[in-house]
Formats: C-alpha cells, sequence, structure tokens
DNA sequence: ATCCCGAGGG
DNA sequence: CCCTCTGGAT
C-alpha cells in the first residue's frame, strides 16, 4: 500500500485557501467563547443541529445552574432539559451532558481530558466533537469536519474529499500553526454564508478563483 | 420540502 | 450502509 502524498500544487492551492478564509472572517474567534473547556465541551454537544444562536441563548443558565463537572454530573436530567429545550434534540443531550460529566468526575477528576482517545469516550462525543476541543482547548492539530466543512472540501475539489478522514488530510497540510482554533470557524462561516447548500453565492465567494465548481453547482 | 457546528444504534 | 432524534432557517 502506497503512501499518500499531497501534489504540490494542492498544497499551494490549500495554503491560498487558508489564507483567503483568514482574510475573509477575521471576526471568527469571537462566534464561540467560552470560558474553560468543560463549558467549550458542552457548548460543541448543544451545538448539533442547531445554531450558534440558539446555543448561546441556553449556555448562561445552563453554566449558572451547573457550573462544573461534578454540579452537572449529579444534576436531574429533566432539568437539563428544560434548560437546553430550545437547542434541539434535547433528549439525547441532556441525556449526554449529564452521562458525560460523571465519567469526568469518575475517570478525570472532573477535568476534561486532553487525548482523543479520551474524548471520544465520552457519551455524545464523536470525532467531530472531539476535534474542535482538541483544537480549541488544547492547541493540539485537530480539524473538525461538519457537513459545512465536508461540502466545501468537496465543492472544492480536494483529492480526499470522499470522506472525513481524507479532508481532515486535505485541508490539514497547510493550516497555519497559529490558526487551529480559528481554521473550523472559518470553514462554518463559509458554508453558511456563502457556500450554502442548495444555491451557493459563488459570485461573492473569496475562494472562487481556487474553485473548480465556482459556476454551476 | 430540505438541511443543519452529529452521535448512536441497527 | 442506513435510520432516528429536535427545532429552526431558508
Amino acid at each position: 500500500m502506497k503512501r499518500w502524498r499531497p501534489r504540490p500544487d494542492e498544497r499551494e492551492r490549500v495554503a491560498r485557501i487558508w489564507q483567503a478564509l483568514a482574510d475573509t472572517y477575521p471576526d471568527a474567534r469571537t462566534e464561540l467563547a467560552f470560558g474553560n473547556p468543560f463549558e467549550l465541551l458542552c457548548a460543541v454537544i448543544l451545538s448539533a443541529q442547531c445554531t450558534d444562536v440558539r446555543v448561546n441563548l441556553v449556555t448562561p443558565g445552563l453554566f449558572r445552574r451547573f457550573p462544573d463537572a461534578r454540579a452537572l454530573a449529579s444534576a436531574d436530567v429533566a432539568e437539563v432539559a428544560a434548560l437546553i429545550r430550545s437547542c434541539g434534540l434535547w433528549p439525547a443531550k441532556s441525556r449526554n451532558l449529564v452521562a458525560m460529566a460523571g465519567m469526568l468526575v469518575a475517570r478525570h477528576r472532573g477535568e476534561v481530558p486532553d487525548t482523543r482517545e479520551a474524548l471520544e469516550a465520552l457519551p455524545g462525543v464523536g470525532r467531530k466533537t472531539a476535534n474542535v476541543v482538541l483544537a480549541q482547548a488544547f492547541g493540539v492539530p485537530a480539524l473538525a469536519v461538519d457537513t459545512h466543512v465536508f461540502r466545501v472540501a468537496r465543492r472544492l475539489g480536494l483529492s480526499r474529499a470522499r470522506d472525513v478522514l481524507g479532508v481532515e488530510e486535505d485541508l490539514g497540510i497547510r493550516l497555519p500553526q497559529e490558526s487551529w482554533a480559528e481554521g473550523h470557524h472559518w470553514l462554518i462561516l463559509h458554508g453558511r454564508r456563502v457556500c450554502v447548500a442548495r444555491k451557493p453565492r459563488c459570485a461573492s465567494c473569496s475562494l472562487a478563483a481556487d474553485c473548480p465548481g465556482a459556476e454551476p453547482w
């Protein structure tokens, strides 16, 4: 089995893409600002299938009532559900939040672990959520690939954009070291504002010069 | 009607 | 691989 290597021209293209995203979305860092890894982890779990606006609406109340893993671990699931109801998927999310906090207390002294294995072992935490926490809370090079990121990568025609791992590798090769925390947000914003699912606004896309599918779609 | 800052389960 | 779970946006 031959080891995959990015072609030089694609490396340069990806570098240009990151630069364009950085220039286009200088406001990305402030969109999700949380005080500690615990709050970040909870907020990312809440954000599944739901906009950041609604997440930011419920998190203040949630964290005031349950400030840390120890408090949340002994919470009544129904009370958590009531606090996060407007975020959607609340049956699973509330159950997972309490169970997740319980595991933080039982296995990690109430702290958020900093390894992929430990994070993905938490209930309600998959690869995407683990990558967000790794990158934003611990500065670990990990690109979170959600449906927005995946769609953008696919339209850009990146060589391994057939699956999530391929997208991580395609885009990760040229993400600047100091930008791991924001890279994910740039792509999210781009996927929401410009490279939208139904009718992408290619005319006002800052990546159009490097996108093979700029016109049709 | 379709899709989404997913994950778990069949 | 498929499906379901919520509510909101478009």
